[in-house]
RNA sequence: GCCUUGGUGGCGGAAUUGGUAGACGCGCUGGAUUCAAAAUCCAGUGACUUCGGUCGUGUGGGUUCGAUUCCCACCCAAGGUACCA
């Protein structure tokens, strides 16, 4: 009988859907167990085929864990805010809300045809109002609070309020912005509602601030990093700068401590964990303060080694430094300012990537050294960054290799003198001194002669007396940047009185996205809510209105900003457990019963952004008594990224002719992305099809090779539409079921593994399927004995069940299913058709191949789903081993095999084995030095 | 540049704690079946070889009786690098 692949999946997606057979109930006596993958974004491509990887897995597992007794909770979701929308709405006119939901549609049908065991009754969209009223309400929290140092956790800003009324801010020891100035309750009282309101804003976990942004004039708009191809942007070519912009912020550098300690609780992976640690980047130094010579300014530097303070020999300011314009002299104005332009073009990765190029200028301005008090030139140059620490950093050539580097560049110009040694010993002929143990510091008053870790302890007591300075954690996490220019996120509740923000009250929400004319910026550069007409705030009717009504007394502006697109994604975990509440973000019973993420599934690519917010966003929850967990996912798997197998074609530079790539030689040839459906797995692409792919090759020209082919380039690299390397998995469930492509995606290799997407290999994974059926079939039909199953088939079996187990467990589903191969090889050389063994196997097959199995199941005279069946227990018995197989080997190489029994110990091992012929033959007359032997093992003999 | 991961046959990959390198699958070769093809089944398949063996897990060193596995240096690829998701 036949494997009717199509019509079982049909049938059983039917089933499941009509049964609820997945639903998860908040309430249950079996142990509760949450799965979830990461949500994906759904982009107009479709759903491609890297993205059911880690939905596969987490399927497996979750409908693993339900055969294990567990109530599983497995939802399923999308994060459906984001920029392709928008710019297909710029394009098209087209509204987001619409592609998104067309683009959803489509999705959600995919994902049916995989056959995956997700709740669809607790679907969540980022997009929704219902689901972003609740992202603007956490907001309003975050503006709500201020993070308390004693205690350390964030408390209510009313808490702060009363602690002013009584004793002013003295005593406040408060995450808050560097420059909040000392002040008396008295004081307090004294100032003005708008005063009050500038200070508090310094302490909220969110507040304005200028930052710094990739501004493109012609654009009209501000660039993420990732838009902006060498230095231009990738749409049009036109040039971006970087421009300060007042913005929302999220004081996430209030919990950098926690999210560094909570990492020890989790069950990540360690690399995992290392990259959050290098991002959060602790590092212990001090702060030293330089005064500006002939100004009443000073420069405040952080640095790791205050111990080399007398190596000091200049200073280096990033461009933007606020300082540069007050202090560069009239003579190195012109320079300054040319070099200052020349900086804000180029982006801040390009400024890090670029380590060859060394660039800077002398500002003509000296700093005075804390101790020496000699005059320290000040240079600007773009290897310091405005926005790691404080934009400044002391120089020490000496022992650092980009200041030696600087230094030896400008050696010899005015304002470089010669690089100061202060390491005993040290060598700088070639590059800067690696500190050791054994480095002492020279030449450095009170610090010579130290150990340099002695002398940093000396510097910074130093430093402190003498009030010049002060020991200091620093951390490279930075504040989050939290407004986009953008259109298509999450309104803020906010509307502005007399320049400062104000919260609209919760019970008003959600803020619903205004229609718009155009999704692109205003003519003044306003962001694209700035097109609405109705975007103003009326306090008394409590509702948004005309943007004429603005009267300033009752009807304010409201803020133009959207959220970015992980705001969404910092708490969505907590709504699967209570999707549908009108009243709570999630009611306080369902967070208690489903705590938190037992298994998170999802792409490395979020491991410092999406996963940092998202433990960020659950310790503030925590803090304010909303949550009771402290971290959201408990373990996490990152399943490596497939990726595309991109093709490229070459345009002749400045013509409209391509050249194969086998054809370029010298040809100066410029790669452009072909569509991989235009190409076949020769690498051949159809003319015809690429001329018809896009207006602007319609009249291209060609130059092939001596085949008459035109062959492109390929190369590997991450899946997306705009590298037109897309492969939806659509076709493969047409042409060889769901199944099929389930096994096929965890057969390619380790799940934690990156690989490049190929569907040759396909049809072994199918003909296991095809194999599995036959072992329940005959020609006729249904065929499975109730009679005893044979020793050997009961050891097949339940060797399968314990490796199987062992795999899933550890996430290896790709040996898991090699087992499976095996298996059913062995089962089908043993014509095994006994239910005793069958019937336990429907069940182990069932997460991976849940269709065949429900099919195999029904027909073994089941009425359940398979998915309640009670997983097959291994039974040791059935696989004991009394005899080994040995290696012999001879100064490790093996030359021959020999069996004996197991129970036999070291020296009986060693009789045998030296008494075997071939031993006496591999040895010719000599006696061995040394023979090893590892019982169960090998034996080595050494001579 | 920096951080993280990876590099094993023609290809995807396997190898539990340092113990027979290449499981399983694809591809390829030969055979059976067929009028023929598809499908299926059987056998072989790392390279070299004077058929004794020799070489072989990115490159070069090291530790060890024994290294794909541990250590050092380097090369290459992918992901991230704070406004793609």
């Amino acid at each position: 009988m036949k494997y009717h692949f199509n019509k079982i999946e049909a049938q059983w997606q039917k089933y499941w859907a009509e049964n609820q057979t997945f639903r998860a109930s908040n309430d249950s006596d079996k142990p509760k167990y949450y799965v979830l993958d990461m949500f994906p974004y759904p982009s107009g491509a479709g759903l491609h085929v890297g993205h059911p990887l880690g939905y596969i897995a987490s399927d497996i597992y979750a409908r693993y864990k339900r055969h294990k007794g567990f109530n599983v909770l497995h939802p399923q979701g999308y994060d459906s805010f984001g920029l392709p929308a928008e710019q297909y709405a710029i394009q098209t006119g087209q509204h987001p809300a619409v592609t998104t939901k067309e683009n959803i549609e489509r999705y959600r049908e995919q994902l049916d045809k995989i056959g995956f065991s997700f709740d669809w009754s607790r679907e969540v969209r980022t997009s929704d109002p219902d689901y972003y009223r609740w992202t603007q309400w956490i907001f309003i929290q975050l503006f709500d609070s201020w993070y308390d140092n004693k205690q350390d956790k964030a408390r209510p800003i009313s808490d702060l309020i009363e602690i002013f009324n009584t004793s002013g801010n003295t005593t406040v020891d408060a995450v808050c912005d560097s420059d909040v100035e000392a002040f008396s309750s008295e004081q307090w009282k004294s100032f003005s509602e708008k005063e009050q309101q500038a200070i508090l804003l310094k302490y909220r976990l969110t507040y304005l601030a200028e930052t710094e942004v990739n501004w493109c004039p012609q654009l009209g708009t501000v660039l993420a990093n990732d838009e902006i191809v060498n230095g231009v942007s990738e749409r049009g070519g036109f040039p971006v700068i970087r421009k300060k912009m007042t913005q929302w912020s999220m004081r996430i550098s209030a919990y950098a401590e926690r999210l560094l300690q909570g990492l020890q609780q989790i069950d990540w992976s360690d690399s995992l964990k290392e990259s959050q640690r290098n991002w959060i980047g602790k590092s212990r130094g001090a702060m030293v303060t330089f005064q500006v010579k002939d100004y009443d300014h000073t420069i405040e530097v952080f640095t790791t080694r205050p111990d080399t303070i007398f190596g000091v020999t200049f200073m280096t300011l990033a461009p933007e430094h606020e300082l540069v314009d007050i202090i560069t002299t009239p003579q190195r104005k012109k320079a300054v300012e040319d070099y200052k332009k020349a900086a804000a073009q180029r982006s801040e990765r390009e400024r890090m990537a670029d380590v060859k190029t060394i660039s800077g200028v002398f500002t003509g301005a000296y700093a005075i050294h804390p101790f020496t008090k000699e005059p320290v030139p000040i240079w600007i140059g773009d290897y310091v960054l405005a926005g790691y620490g404080t934009g400044a950093v002391m120089a020490v050539p000496c022992g650092d290799q980009r200041d030696y580097d600087f230094a030896r560049h400008f050696a010899g110009e005015p304002g470089m003198p010669k690089i100061k040694n202060i390491f005993r010993d040290a060598d700088l002929s070639q590059s800067a001194h690696v500190s050791t143990p054994q480095t002492h510091i020279d030449h450095s008053d009170f610090l010579t002669g130290l150990p340099w870790k002695e002398a940093l302890r000396v510097s910074i007591q130093k430093l402190e007396e003498t009030n010049q300075g002060y020991g200091k954690i620093n951390y490279r996490l930075r504040d989050a940047v939290f407004s986009r220019q953008r259109y298509w996120g999450e309104p803020f509740p906010v509307y502005y009185v007399d320049g400062m923000p104000q919260m609209i009250a919760q019970e008003h929400l959600p803020i619903r996205l205004p229609q718009v004319e155009k999704y692109l910026p205003t003519e003044q550069g306003d962001p694209p809510l700035g097109n609405s007409s109705m975007w103003a705030w009326d306090t008394k009717r409590n509702e948004v209105v005309a943007n004429q009504e603005i009267d300033h007394q009752t009807v304010f502006p409201l803020e133009l900003n959207t959220m970015p697109g992980w705001a969404g994604s910092s708490w969505y975990f907590f709504r699967y457990m209570d999707p549908h509440n009108e009243k709570e973000f999630v009611s306080k019973e369902s967070q208690a019963y489903w705590e938190n993420v037992d298994l998170y599934i999802g792409g490395s690519e979020h491991a410092t952004g999406h996963l940092l917010y998202a433990r960020f966003w659950t310790k503030f929850l925590k803090d304010r008594g909303w949550v009771s967990v402290e971290e959201p996912f408990k373990k996490l798997i990152n399943q490596g990224m497939i990726l595309g197998n991109s093709a490229f074609v070459y345009r002749l530079e400045g013509q409209n002719t391509f050249i194969s790539h086998n054809k370029i030689g010298d040809h100066r040839v410029q790669p452009i992305h072909v569509d991989v459906s235009l190409v076949n797995t020769s690498n051949e692409l159809d003319l015809e099809a690429f001329r018809n792919w896009r207006a602007e090759y319609k009249d291209a020209n060609f130059i092939l090779d001596d085949q008459g082919r035109y062959l492109v380039g390929r190369e590997v690299e991450k899946m997306s539409k705009s590298k037109y390397n897309v492969v939806n998995p659509d076709d493969i469930c047409q042409q060889y079921g769901a199944d099929t492509l389930r096994m096929y995606e965890m057969f390619l290799g380790p799940l934690e593994q990156a690989k490049p997407w190929n569907t040759a290999g396909i049809s072994g994974v199918h003909a296991f399927l095809k194999k599995l059926w036959n072992l329940y079939h005959n020609d006729e039909g249904f065929f499975v004995s109730e009679e005893k199953a044979s020793q050997d088939s009961l050891r097949t079996l339940h060797k399968t069940i314990k490796k199987v187990t062992e795999d899933i467990e550890n996430f290896h589903f790709n040996t898991a299913i090699s087992t499976f191969m095996i298996c059913v090889n062995e089962l089908s050389a043993q014509k095994c058709n006994q239910r005793e063994v069958l019937e336990p196997l429907a069940i182990l097959v069932a997460p991976y191949a849940p269709h065949i199995a429900e099919e195999l199941w029904k027909q073994l005279g089941h009425h359940q789903s398979v998915s309640e069946a009670p997983y097959p227990e291994f039974e040791q018995e059935h696989l004991v081993e009394s005899q080994k197989e040995y290696p012999i080997s001879f100064n490790g190489k093996v030359r021959f095999t020999m069996t004996l029994p197991l129970n036999l110990n070291k020296e009986e091992i060693e009789k045998q084995v030296m008494q075997h012929e071939k031993t006496q033959k591999q040895l010719e007359g000599r006696s061995p030095k040394k023979v090893i032997v590892v019982p169960g093992r090998i034996v080595n003999i050494v001579g």
